[in-house]
DNA sequence: GCTGCCCAGCATGCATGTAACATAGATACA
DNA sequence: TGTATCTATGTTACATGCATGCTGGGCAGC
């Protein structure tokens, strides 16, 4: 019984074991703990989640089917690394989601308006910004673009575009830290704001071509701060 | 969902036995032997291919990262219907990834001649045509596409491009078939070639512009001929 | 020193056993 | 009649055993 009334969490009730071998092995992989190239042994990963190898099977299937290990037969599950045309192909496929999601979404009224959601996701990264809690930083952007993405009722591709962005949390959240890869950086942090900013206000007036224009300079920069790796 | 994965790499000799499990299930669904909203068992289908529950349960892990099913935990894999709304995705999706790919093909020199390719595709249909052979049709129009999105060298998005050909294949191969969806209409047949040849043409000659306007007629004949069902 | 072969060790792919859970239908009761 | 409860049945979720296949390293032969 959920004695708090709230809402139950994700998973109704027990998150299976699959599930937290799944979420553990992502989660050791975007956080680089897993290096690519590392060959992981089903045995050794049971045993670090407290689970036996069939969950963990599935988990790694799961994460195949994302692109994010490749298992070779009778040799363990490759954790697969990010190339540089893969980086740029995620960010070309951004581009033509996020423009077209925009076209769409100003290209007839929304049933329920976009603005209001778009302004809790930039108070979020202020919010975020003043804690100097990048991983929420990180969480309100995606939100964000998601939102607007999401707001054309394509399902296809709005999980798409969560891909999208899961496969760039691989590619580190570098384009917010400064040069060594280590500290936040203030400056690009409030320029990215920036940039969300001026994506809301030309959705709001229904610019578009200026929307489009905005969405591209915000991934322009993006991308532009990609790939420093320390 | 698998927008990334392509089906894994085909084992070159021995198909195991979840890839026949795979391929058994999905052929069924896809030919409409399993009819949406039935409640497959793993039991049943493991007796059915000849092997155990465990590849079974792999396959459908793989069908429902493609949308094919859905895993109701302790109940059964769901055989998921083809909504409209689904359909309507499907069809705007392929409207969107197809026009970026005729405009970013002609926007710069290939490495590789598209023509030749799209020549030959185009020769498949015809020689299906006349052999009244629909499935050989079908997979050489797939094919023709499948080549201008290829050629793009985005890999994500043509992979997307991949599952969105499957989904449609569900909604049935109506679309060459006549009113009473068991014949196949030469009109049709017919027709769909002049518009291929158009798209292949407007390529050809570097209109941007035609090209777009050519995928966008061909999608839109396609769609209204979708959704009759017998 | 170099090449090729062989074998032990390790990891999977699949089969199967076990227990828990979800549902449907019967049953008891107001 | 309508409703709540109980139970029988079917199905998964997970654990584990076994056989097979791949790989790396050592050793014989040159």
């Amino acid at each position: 019984m959920n004695t708090t009334g709230a809402p139950p969490a994700r998973p109704p009730v027990a998150p299976s074991a699959a599930d937290r071998a799944y979420a553990y092995i992502k989660g050791e992989i975007l956080a680089r703990r897993f290096d690519p190239q590392d060959l992981l042994s089903e045995g050794q990963l049971a045993e670090a989640v407290g689970a036996s190898r069939t969950p963990v099977r599935e988990a790694l299937l799961r994460l195949q089917g994302e692109g994010l290990v490749r298992l070779l037969p009778k040799r363990g599950a490759l954790v697969l690394p990010v190339t540089v045309d893969e980086m740029a192909d995620v960010m070309e496929t951004r581009r033509l989601v996020e423009s077209f999601a925009a076209r769409k979404v100003l290209s007839h009224q929304p049933s329920v308006p976009l603005g209001p959601v778009l302004d809790s996701h930039l108070e979020a990264m202020r919010a975020a910004m003043q804690a100097h809690d990048v991983a929420a930083y990180v969480r309100a952007d995606r939100d964000f673009h998601l939102a607007i993405v999401a707001a054309t009722g394509n399902e296809i591709i709005t999980s798409l575009y969560r891909s999208l962005r899961e496969r760039q949390l691989r590619m580190g959240t570098v384009n917010l830290l400064d040069g060594t890869g280590t500290h936040v950086d203030p400056a690009r942090m409030r320029a990215t704001l920036a940039e969300h900013e001026r994506i809301r206000d030309t959705l709001r007036a229904r610019r578009a071509d200026a929307a489009v224009k905005a969405i591209g300079a915000h991934l322009d920069h993006a991308e532009s701060t990609l790939g420093r790796r320390s």
